[in-house]
This record gives C-alpha cells, sequence and structure tokens, in this order.
DNA sequence: CTATATAGTACTAAAATAGTCCTATATAGA
DNA sequence: TCTATATAGGACTATTTTAGTACTATATAG
C-alpha cells in the first residue's frame, strides 16, 4: 500500500496545527483539544519530533513545544524521518545485511534510484506548503518532469 | 518508514527475472530456483500480477506466466498495485469514509499532492529500467526538478 | 487418461504498529 | 522553598497487518 504510519500523520497534523502560530508555546494538552488527537498519542508525536529537532521544549508551569525553525525551513521528509526513522521503500535499502539473497538480487540498485526520486517529492514539500490553503499549493511544489504524460489510476 | 511490503519487493524480483527472458514461458517452480524465493511465495505473487494483467498465465502442462506486455510498458507503480491495491500515502487518500476527523483535517489535499509526486516517480520507471545494470538507469528515469538541491540523508 | 501447472480461497503464525501508563525531572509563580 | 504544571523517557499491551502455508478445483499437453 506505500503509505506511511497512521503516527506520522498525526504528526502532519500536530505540526500544520503549530505552524499557524509558529511564535507560540504550544502545550500538548491544547494540541488535544485543537486537533481531536488523543492526548498520549499527541505527546508521543511531541517527543519525537523534539528530539529530532523540528521542535524545541520547555518544561515545567506554562512549558510547551515550539517550532524549531520557520515553518518553510521543515520540510515532509525531515517529518517522517523523525517518526520512522531513514526513509527507504524496501528493506535492504535501510538495512543492507539483512538480506539472504543479496547474491541473486539485481535489485537493489533500481530501487535506490526510486527511492531518491521519492525522497525528493518529500522534501519538496515543507510545513509552510502545509499550511498554505490547498489551491495555492500547487504552483509552489516540484513535480517530476514526466508527471503530465499520466493520470492517477488511484483516484476515483 | 515509508516502505513497500516485502511480496511487492519479491514481485520485483520475480519480473526482473521474467523480464530477462520476455518471450519465454515461466514456471513457478523455475522461477523459484533462479531466484531463490520460496515456491509458495512466487506463486502467490505471480497470480497477483496475472490478475492485474501484467502476466498472462498459461494453465497445465508446460504452462507457466509470460510478460503480458514489453518490459518498458510495464512500470513500478503497476507493479506495486498490482500486490498491494491503489497507491495512497496516508489512509485518508485511499478511504475516505474512514477519517473521523475531517473537519479539523486540513491536510487532506496536501498529502493528495504528495502523492501524486511520489506516484509519478515510481511510473517512470519501468521493468526495462530493472533489468537495465545500475549505472545505465540514470540517464533513462526522470526526476523531479527539484532534485539536484538537496542530498540524500537516507545513504549512510 | 494422466501428469503437470495454474486458480482460488481459507487459514495460521509472526511481526509491526498504535496506543496506554507510570515514574522522573524541570520550571514558574506564590 | 513549596506546589502545580508540563515535558522526558521507557516499558508494556492489544490490535492490526503481513507473510507464508495448505488444500481443492480446473485446465492442458501428450
Amino acid at each position: 500500500m506505500l503509505r506511511v504510519s497512521k503516527l506520522t500523520d498525526y504528526a502532519t497534523v500536530v505540526l500544520t496545527h503549530i505552524a499557524h502560530q509558529p511564535n507560540e508555546l504550544h502545550a500538548a494538552s491544547d494540541i488535544t483539544q485543537a486537533t481531536g488527537v488523543a492526548l498520549p498519542t499527541v505527546s508521543k508525536v511531541l517527543k519525537l519530533l523534539s528530539k529530532a529537532n523540528i521542535l524545541t521544549s520547555h518544561r515545567g508551569s506554562k512549558g510547551g513545544y515550539l517550532l524549531a525553525s520557520k515553518p518553510k525551513d521543515t520540510n515532509v521528509a525531515e517529518v517522517i524521518t523523525a517518526i520512522e526513522g531513514p526513509i527507504g521503500i524496501t528493506e535492504c535499502t535501510t538495512d543492507h545485511s539483512a538480506c539472504e539473497q543479496e547474491s541473486s538480487c539485481e535489485i537493489k540498485g533500481n530501487w535506490n534510484l526510486i527511492n531518491r526520486a521519492v525522497y525528493a517529492a518529500l522534501e519538496a514539500v515543507t510545513l509552510a506548503d502545509l499550511v498554505l490553503p490547498v489551491v495555492e499549493q500547487a504552483v509552489s511544489i516540484s513535480m517530476p518532469v514526466k508527471m503530465e504524460t499520466n493520470d492517477l489510476k488511484a483516484e476515483s
């Protein structure tokens, strides 16, 4: 299905909320109220994001989380990496020792190329794009050059 | 982790093997021997691929599987879709009714854009590319336009 | 008619993921 | 200095997904 985990999905929701007021502290409980995502889940996501330096944390009373950089300086690839670890579509790209049939496997190099394209696509989208209304984004995000020749089958 | 299932990985291995001799019938047992992938797994993959019309099947003695199109006319996006269903990175792009927080979710349109970029990247790679030696591919596969500005962090 | 090979489906075991809970630590303000 | 509040970190559990197996039906070459 080539999908991102739910936790990452929540991370984008949380970050989008924070990016709307990039200069304010946001406590986990506030974010829960605003987004409807369960508190323990929000909390987990926030911890992961601050560990990856996408957010900075402030403990204690009146503490909370703050964007570490400007919205346009944080991209989706970083967010996914923060939540799920290094991005690689197949397992052998992230864990080289795990594949038992290396000798008969000519695919590795090819998948690497695909990974790069996917990574670049994800890197092109920033938090600032996620905050924008949907319509305006189309121009601000780069598309693979072959794009115009194909329609999306998945859309129905 | 943004990854593709093992079954899809096997599918590319199997298809790469078949694409080397695109005009011959390949029985499941032959493919097992050549690739080292377990027979039941190969069998499962082959069935899914023929159901999706990527392969044509021939039953009975001396039967086997054959590529339905030329290697360059089958792309990776089709293979992934055959094995795992419609490609969509987040769940709400494939299952619109499942999201309970639609009202507070502004992300959907944005993820759709990302999905398109990813899909296009996958669509640009064909079986013919997978058969080529790794070096030659670089020129034959289109890359997103912003690609050159960024390096891959996942590579280490 | 028989050996061989795919078609289809149901099932089981293992792994990954989501989500919860508890304890420790830091800070603001009284 | 004490207390309320908020994050840090880690361990744990339930659920879901995925991988892999097994069995029966059907088609075809010779």
